[in-house]
DNA sequence: CAGTCACGTAACAATTGAAGTTACATGAAA
DNA sequence: TTTCATGTAACTTCAATTGTTACGTGACTG
């Protein structure tokens, strides 16, 4: 888990998820989340117990358990995921305090809170318009156009 | 400097020193906007920097010097020291990575892209409708409608 | 009923980036 | 020339995230 955002990361792992389910019929481990993320199953742990509160996925123990979606993919949102994780690295939280006095401080913090509001505003909504279903749809459309050899895990794996 | 935000204390200072510069013909050294921000200079320093070298602030040295605008408050918009500060904590960079031949993660990069572009070209063009000047003028309002006592400086300095 | 597999979770270590601090150099005014 | 103030480098905290170890619980296997 070098530099890269969270939810990329979790959206790329729900995606393999779900294929891996549709094409072997069991869910997958978090070592092997873990392995595909390049983290360590702990932390996979911890990221997918977020979602699980959300109902995004479930968990099972034991032989031939691991993680799956909850939900057929269309009915899992970018939104979903994203609150799940936190809202990540969103926008500087504009402080509640402005109690103690300075009106120069509250005019600034207004302004801020509004800004910043409506900027979350549209992000939230248009993280809400996309479900996992689209991003697969898009993966199948680029997978069209360049069938010559399987472009799905040419990076996981450490060989 | 507690958990403010860079964008919100910056303002904050930027304001304070219009009025200074105002009401004493003189400018605010460090230490004074150290104090006002509950930081110390040096970090006034590092921060008013950047400020400087997209010409917004210039700084003298020796006796009566310190910090002031380098343009009036109408000609300074929030957007140009968002950028001066580097646009903090705006959203997560979508990784430019995306070479490495998995046609998931490039589906999900370019989604995610897409959405974080269009908020932030929200947040952007929002902060750069909005200048200094509008910031002073909804003090002066608040100012109005609070005459009752000095609500400028209530929490700076110590005692 | 072991034995193994896999999640659940607490506790701790490592890493990272920002913020604070110290120290010293440079320039300007008194 | 002394004092004030910025300019900057180097170092130290500090906080948050991430990685790791360790151990517990549930579930399937034989």
């Amino acid at each position: 888990m070098k530099r890269d955002s969270r939810l990329s990361n979790i959206l790329h792992a729900l995606l393999h998820m779900a294929e891996h389910e549709t094409r072997h019929g069991a869910p997958m481990t978090s070592d092997m989340l873990a392995t595909c993320l390049s983290t360590n199953p702990v932390v996979v742990r911890r990221t997918m117990a977020g979602l699980r509160e959300q109902g995004l996925v479930a968990s099972e123990k034991g032989h031939g358990g691991g993680w799956r979606l909850a939900r057929p993919l269309d009915q899992v949102t970018l939104g979903q995921v994203n609150l799940a994780l936190g809202e990540p690295g969103l926008f500087p939280e504009t402080p509640p305090v402005e109690a103690d006095g300075c009106l120069v401080e509250a005019a600034v913090n207004d302004a801020l809170a509004e800004t910043y509001a409506a900027a979350r505003a549209l992000l939230v909504a248009r993280l809400n318009d996309i479900t996992l279903a689209d991003l697969a749809a898009d993966f199948s459309r680029r997978m069209a156009a360049h069938p010559e050899r399987d472009r799905l895990h040419a990076h996981h794996g450490k060989a």
